[in-house]
RNA sequence: GCUGCUGUAGCUCAGUGGUAGAGCACUCCCUUGGUAAGGGAGAGGUCGACAGUUCAAUCCUGUCCAGCAGCACCA
């Protein structure tokens, strides 16, 4: 038998036999090593405690200590252990798959009747026996007929169809927990007792269809959380409970932004204050774009059919459109319009009218574009997807060998607007050319060359995602991280000599002759109402004071105090704030109370003294106390603060 | 669109085969109170829509609509 050399993490190493398992170097090193051991990491790879070690290299033994390996072992167990479960209730169940997701996992079982909440208590009870069993963990490999002529008598489709899946070649590894099995890659625990009994939750059930295909069978998906001790789980539950807590849903009824109802769904009914919002946001993005050499442009939403069908749309989006017929006198047919779902065709009509230039290019039409589209009834949320929407969006008129210098100027802008809105961070994802493609080579070579140099330049990380580009340009895609470290796309950056080719869009080069431009289709918010919903999960309604909706509220405390407290709402709005009074015969505790709930970002309460002393007393949101200030000091330190963070540079 | 769940007052939710209730909000009255809910009274509902079963339906059944959790979709 020959020798295999091991190095330890503290720069040890030792001689074992080839074919020694890490659970038997554990147990070399101590007995107490080996009882902790939950898996292994050799030479960066992270193994099973079972499995045979063949080759000299550097290894680790984790232990439920090392956080990394530890989770997500922890929850493929607890997914093996949960499968057991369900078969030990419903023998007749079938089994699919399980992967470790984020906090947890899941597993997607094919049972006619759906699992009930009472059914994941006696899930989550039956589970617990199999841990407090302590079943040992064995592991084998085997031939593919061997495992196919196994759960062909055992009849588990899904896992047969599974082992098709599986490179011819590669080997099987079948695992059992005591004495049921799953075909998996592993690694797993040394037994089921090392599952933390008290820090897993079956938190809910909801169809997924089979290998995510839309044409393949619903199956049943059981979701759990899983963590390596009680205390990682409450907090875990806290977090979930705070993130629900920031629902722009909520927080848009609470704050009486907006509501959505019945006969318009998916559209939004935006109120006074959310609207204020809305403007403000609007105003910024309109003087961030004209300061970037934009011209703003207006287009129609009602477009005859004829041109999504020239532009392509018809074709490939319309079930995606709302369509409008009109009866118009004295026409044979009907006339069939679209709401426009993009804004692309109607920007390059613009750019159609008279000739253009190569000296009028770059030429970057922006618009706060209404567009609607049909999105499937089950994919609206909230501000977050819904079918009319208003996107800043914009098409940048340029040649080839512009593209370069337009992206990193589009990228330096998105950057200072997310920083502006108070996001820090921002990833980039550059999906390059697809196998199905338009161009040449050598195009694509040159476009996707000055994209990456153009990412480099601006300095955020960024990934490849190869193959995932239009069938006519690559594209960059912008995620922003919200306070509590949730991602969201929303920028964007497409190059597209497409559409102008479609839709015949040209210019006079220097030598005299007629080219076509390329068009860039970019957008930094995506839409209005997405990203308020952004801003208001990001900030929990706690917006920054120049988009609070209502700035101040001047509380009596008092009645003789009220005249005082309409001249100072009178002085605030002359110094651009947005001011309310609130003289209500009612306690300065309630209004207090009342406007904190209602997330005003200060209140300044009245009373005698303040009215005699010709002060106000300044309370800011989420500060228990007040500070006493002359009304010109509170006016400067708000009106400063209101003031948009691109007005102060 | 698919699976499951839900739909009762403006909001959050109880409840019942014999046409409904609470708290908050709203209106009025009392109270003028110093920084997160003062007290009292009142008004407010085709019980999501449409069919069916029944002597009788908000409740049972079916269809539809909308929402929620996922899945699929988001060229």
């Amino acid at each position: 038998m020959s020798q295999i050399t091991l190095s330890f993490p503290d720069g040890n190493s030792r001689d074992y036999p080839a074919g020694i398992t890490a659970a038997e170097i554990a147990e070399s090193i101590a007995p107490s090593l080996a009882k902790k051991a939950v898996s292994a990491n050799l030479d960066g790879r992270h193994i099973d405690l079972a499995w045979p070690i063949d080759a000299s290299g550097e290894i680790t033994i984790n232990t439920l200590k090392d956080e990394e390996p530890a989770l997500e072992l922890i929850r493929h167990d607890f997914a093996h252990v949960m499968a057991r479960a369900v078969q030990e209730i419903w023998p007749d169940v079938k089994v699919t798959i399980g992967p470790v997701r984020d906090y947890g996992w899941f597993y997607d079982f094919d049972r006619a009747e759906p699992f009930t909440p009472e059914d994941l208590g006696r899930i989550e009870a039956k589970m617990k026996q199999i841990i407090a069993a302590r079943d040992p963990v064995r592991t084998e490999v085997w031939d593919r007929d061997r495992a196919i002529a196994y759960y062909k008598e055992r009849g588990e489709p899904f896992k047969l169809e599974l082992i098709d899946r599986i490179p011819e070649g590669e080997d099987l590894r079948m695992y059992w927990h005591g004495d049921w099995q799953d075909l998996c890659r592993g690694p797993h625990l040394q037994h089921t007792g090392q599952l933390p009994a008290d820090a897993f939750k079956l938190s809910h059930v909801a169809g997924a269809y089979w290998l995510g295909d839309a044409s393949r069978p619903m199956l049943q998906r059981v979701y759990g959380i899983a963590f390596r001790n009680k205390a990682d789980l409450k907090a875990h539950l806290t977090m979930l409970e705070e993130a629900a807590k920031r629902d722009h849903r909520k927080l848009g009824r609470e704050m009486e932004l907006f509501h959505f109802q019945e006969e318009a769904p998916g559209m939004v009914f935006w109120h006074p204050d959310g609207w204020t919002v809305y403007r403000e946001l609007e105003a910024y993005m309109r003087r961030r774009q004209i300061g970037a050499g934009y011209k703003e442009i207006k287009t129609p939403q009602v477009v005859d059919r004829v041109l999504w069908e020239k532009s392509g749309h018809w074709e490939a989006y319309r079930e995606n459109m709302f369509i409008v017929e009109v009866d118009e006198e004295g026409a044979k047919e009907k006339r069939i319009n679209a709401l426009k779902p993009m804004n692309c065709p109607c920007h390059v009509q613009v750019y159609n009218q008279g000739i253009k230039s190569y000296r009028d290019l770059p030429l970057r039409l922006a618009e706060f574009g209404s567009c609607h589209r049909y999105e499937s009834s089950g994919s609206m949320h909230g501000l977050m997807r819904v079918r009319g929407f208003v996107q800043d969006d914009a098409h940048i008129f340029c040649t080839e060998d512009q593209i370069g210098e337009e992206c990193a100027g589009f990228i330096r802008l998105l950057a200072s607007v997310y920083k502006d809105l108070g996001f820090d961070g921002f990833e980039i994802k550059f999906s390059t050319r697809p196998d199905v493609r338009i161009g040449s080579d050598e195009a694509w070579d040159k476009v996707e060359g000055m994209l990456e140099a153009a990412i480099k330049s601006a300095g955020a990380p960024y990934e490849i995602d190869p193959g995932e580009g239009a069938f006519y340009g690559p594209k960059l895609d912008f995620k922003l991280t919200d306070a509590i470290g949730r991602q969201w796309q929303c920028g964007t950056f497409q190059v597209d000599p497409n559409l102008p080719d479609r839709l015949g869009a040209e210019f006079i080069g220097e030598d005299g002759a007629k080219h076509r431009p390329y068009m860039l289709h970019r957008a930094i918010l995506g839409s209005f109402e997405r990203f308020i919903g952004i801003l208001i999960e990001n900030y929990a309604g706690k917006l920054p004071l120049w988009l609070a909706p209502r700035q101040v509220v001047v509380a009596s405390i008092v009645s003789d105090a009220d005249d005082y407290v309409h001249q100072v709402v009178d002085r605030l709005r002359a110094a651009g704030l947005r001011a309310e009074a609130d003289t209500r015969n009612e306690k300065i505790n309630y209004k207090v109370r009342e406007h904190s709930v209602g997330k005003v970002p200060a209140i300044l309460a009245i009373g005698m003294k303040e009215v005699e002393a010709g002060t106000v007393s300044l309370r800011r949101l989420d500060s228990q106390g007040s500070r006493t200030l002359s009304l010109e000091d509170v006016v400067a330190e708000l009106s400063t603060e209101a003031t948009p963070p691109d007005l102060h540079r």
